[in-house]
DNA sequence: TCTGGGGTCCTAGGACCC
DNA sequence: TCTGGGGTCCTAGGACCC
């Protein structure tokens, strides 16, 4: 019998606020999309107030002055620096980590037959808070779908503490439990597939376990199928420990401000194709294809609306920032229409493969490439240095602050990663 | 006036092959 | 009247996750 563990900070962004802000603790506080658009971490006070997560923020503007809501803009740096830390932590409890996720990780504890789970999980409770500083819950299960639900029911349920090993209880109570949850809570049912089986009379945890696996890989897919094995206690999802390079790299973002002209979508796309040409160089990877997507504002009925799409094929697939955007621009000057009023912008790159098995394009002149590579070393560099997009292609003439940048106007300080934000403390 | 930004996997259907 | 039977590959779109 397996034992995995899924360990997860209790909403990561608000309690990351909170170690720098002790204040805050115990304050109804809430963490903002970019442009400081929606809800996506709530305390519980505020979850208790019944705002759903992924509200606009303008929506609950009222609720949030009742009760005196304080909001903060998303601190990606310091979150990302946050993570770091806990799966530091993590990972001296068990070397077989998958992280899920920024504030989430699976770790298999089979091969520590000698320490008991749950006890394992209450010190891992009481160091992440003593040495970084967050709230977790732990939830431990034979499969990785099992100690999803674990998790959950040891955040809804108090007797549980903040630790729930499914392991430990007796058929009955696991069975009375299954029965509590919505089948919405099982991880990989989302609202389409809730619908659906509702529909079939499958409404909880247990409704889905007992339900005929084979039956639902039919009407829906083999997903489904997986989901109730795993259910059942049989491993069909394994821990991965090394995440593969990704097969694709987004790069995209709501602009600040409505955009009309052709001009200030390039310099934006540039920018998006730049990002994502860094990120690609950090995976070690290289990119043949490179699309770009605009948005016009879908919940405005009175616009025309406009969502197009194209890509460029490269000669050759490359990490090269300057074909990359090249390639971006021109799928961009193809799908633009005057007329319009564009909200966003986004550049995907595809057909991702490992760098160091590259095939070169047929006319390729080789010290062109090495040359390039230089100057791509010497971007990332200074990038590194004197902070992300201080050099880039199509600076020149650039507009600032531009119409398509970011709003954020509740931003905390980079705490743990710039000397000049550091915490001061009085004697 | 203001509604996020990433990712993954699977399926269906079409084009094409022998 | 009857019009084969396998494959593969690619793409778009849907569903899910955090």
């Amino acid at each position: 019998m397996r034992r995995i563990a899924l360990v997860d900070v209790n909403n990561f962004y608000v309690s990351c606020e909170r170690v720098f802000n002790p204040k805050l603790e115990g304050q109804p506080i809430v963490v903002l999309s970019n442009n400081d658009g929606c809800i996506v971490s709530r305390s519980a006070e505020v979850k208790a107030l019944g705002v759903p997560n992924g509200s606009p923020w303008y929506h609950v503007r009222e609720l949030a002055e009742k009760h005196q809501i304080q909001a903060f803009s998303s601190n990606y740096t310091l979150y990302g620096d946050m993570s770091r830390r806990v799966m530091d932590v993590l990972r001296q409890f068990s070397p077989d980590q998958e992280i899920y996720s920024i504030d989430e990780a699976f770790i298999d504890l089979t091969p520590q037959p000698h320490l008991e789970p749950a006890a394992l999980g209450r010190l891992i409770r009481q160091r992440l808070k003593q040495w970084v500083g967050v709230p977790v819950s732990v939830g431990v299960g034979s499969t990785k779908t099992i100690a999803k639900l674990a998790n959950h029911a040891a955040k809804k349920r108090a007797e549980f503490a903040g630790v729930c090993d499914l392991g430990l209880l007796d058929a009955g109570a696991l069975d009375a439990l299954m029965r509590g949850f919505g089948v919405r809570e099982v991880w990989g049912v989302g609202p389409k597939l809730e619908a659906k089986l509702t529909e079939r009379g499958i409404r909880t945890v247990a409704d889905l376990r007992d339900a005929p696996a084979s039956a639902l890989r039919e009407a829906y897919s083999v997903v489904l199928e997986r989901t109730v094995r795993e259910l059942r206690g049989v491993s069909c999802l394994r821990l991965d420990q090394v995440r593969p390079a990704r097969q694709q790299i987004i790069s995209s973002r709501s602009f600040g401000e409505p955009v009309f002209a052709l001009e200030e979508l390039v310099q934006s796309v540039q920018r998006h194709a730049t990002r994502a040409a860094e990120k690609l160089r950090r995976d070690g990877s290289v990119a043949a294809v490179v699309g770009v997507w605009l948005e016009t504002n879908r919940f405005r009925k009175q616009d025309a609306q406009y969502h197009p799409s194209a890509s460029t094929r490269l000669p050759a697939p490359t990490d090269d920032t300057l074909s990359l955007v090249a390639g971006a621009r021109r799928a961009l000057e193809r799908i633009f229409r005057k007329g319009y009023r564009y909200v966003k912008a986004g550049v995907c790159l595809s057909d991702i493969g490992d760098r160091r098995v590259r095939q070169g394009a047929l006319f390729e002149l080789p010290d062109h490439a090495a040359k390039r590579e230089r100057l791509m070393k010497v971007l990332d560099a200074a990038n590194e240095r004197y902070g992300s997009g201080i050099l880039g292609p199509g600076h020149a003439g650039m507009t600032r602050p531009a119409r398509w940048a970011m709003k954020r106007l509740m931003t905390t300080p980079a705490y743990t990663t710039s000397w000049n934000d550091l915490v001061r403390v009085q004697a």
